[in-house]
DNA sequence: ACAAATAATGTATTTTTGACGTTTATAAAT
DNA sequence: ATTTATAAACGTCAAAAATACATTATTTGT
């Protein structure tokens, strides 16, 4: 059965990744294909977030779900709904139109986005689907339809979020470093950060468990490696609602 | 001309407003009136926020600004898209079923969801669509559709926000004691704060400017009335990233 | 003049932040 | 075996912010 599709309604994927040795906040982007009004599938030479219109029997969250695994493979990986994107004239330049049935689709689509924060190492770029590359969020490729809008937006809503939550582990590996923490932190929001305040910080943290390991394969002095228990910070820190104005 | 609307996607409007001698958070609602199959309006026993679908050639804010205007009047107040709702069963009550051309329109519709923040003295009931009426947070009537989780996650996405920016103002009177500041925060978070430690946090703030005028009218000891100025505030405050996970 | 009601104020303690330079552990090179 | 290169790890002091807590002051109404 094929399933029914709403072209009214889209969901867009910003899929955010770190790479820690190149200390880089990245994104996962596509080649666009054009579907033309023949039929035939065309590259067009920009990149485009991962999107589809969403089937009649899913939620938001499903349709979103269902288009990361389709890319990546991947599940379970954080997932936040931040903006619905749905200007009349966004999809406006002749090669973003839609078409249906040979006809031209002229009511704009909406696009529900969501951001995801996965980590690097579980993406297997080989096995993504439509050539998905990493491109660090500094150095954009030109993008398709209004896609820079939605990847600008969606990584302020990821500034601000990271500064009230701990979801900054979601992008790096189980096992870090605090140096690995400081280095995302500052990528993310394009500060510097003192290593020894930072350093008191987060290892006074509950949440923040030492392992009895070592980093390993370093030519230099390895470092101390930790964990994030999500588990005791849900636990321990409840809300502090602290007026910060 | 009749504007063309299209029935997948809507806007709902969450109106918040602070009533100052109740020391009340409340919400705007409205009654619910069923068009029925046979076209009839019908009035239901439950309340619903003001929404509507959204027009050809509107964008989604002009969409939300114009629902608003509609049901109170008012431009120019604070507004803020929250998220999108889209279940396909959100609207799956026989009473909640969308009619087009006297068949069922089953493709959910998706509401993409603001909240607005008024001062409660601009709104005049009586002159409101709908029979609009204010309710406590606390104190919600029974509410069709999803209303319900629409609003409360309007309200959560409300007091992270007020912790974080001075939207509150948008809630209180152009002149306003710091009591009424007070007063207002431990509505929406439901805390207890100290009055002279707030005071004095408040007072320090360079956009909190003291004015030459007291309450008036009051059978006690008359308060400062103080303003906030947005100026000022943007001028002076760019962001600090303070990591508070 | 007095009572009632709420506004307004101060201090001491603890916690958090911010600034700042040196030592230490390890692997690689010689 | 020793040296060298590299990044990890560490501690103190000062300033700012948060927290806890009780009394006095000002006004209106009687």
């Amino acid at each position: 059965m094929e399933l029914k599709k709403n072209p009214n309604i889209s969901v867009d994927c910003v899929v955010f990744g770190y790479d820690t040795t190149t200390k880089s906040l990245n994104l996962l982007l596509i080649n666009r294909y054009l579907e033309s009004a023949s039929g035939n599938e065309v590259l067009v030479d920009d990149y485009v977030l991962t999107g589809y219109h969403i089937y009649e029997h899913e939620t938001l969250d499903d349709s979103a779900t269902r288009v990361l695994k389709e890319l990546t493979g991947l599940t379970n990986t954080y997932k936040k709904q931040f903006k619905a994107f749905g200007d009349p004239d966004r999809l406006k330049n002749e090669k973003d139109i839609t078409w249906i049935n040979n006809e031209k689709f002229n009511f704009r689509t909406v696009t529900i986005a969501y951001y995801f924060l996965v980590k690097t190492e579980d993406v297997d770029l080989e096995k993504t689907k439509h050539n998905a590359k990493w491109f660090p969020v500094a150095e954009l490729p030109t993008l398709g339809f209004d896609h820079k809008q939605i990847i600008l937006e969606a990584y302020e809503d990821l500034k601000i979020k990271c500064l009230a939550e701990p979801i900054i582990f979601e992008l790096l590996p189980d096992k870090f470093t605090i140096n690995d923490v400081q280095d995302l932190y500052e990528s993310i929001l394009d500060i510097e950060i003192d290593n020894r305040n930072f350093r008191r910080k987060l290892i006074n943290k509950k949440y923040i468990i030492p392992l009895d390991e070592k980093q390993v394969g370093v030519s230099k002095k390895p470092a101390q490696l930790y964990m994030f228990s999500k588990d005791v910070y849900e636990k321990m820190y409840q809300k502090n609602y602290l007026i910060n104005i």
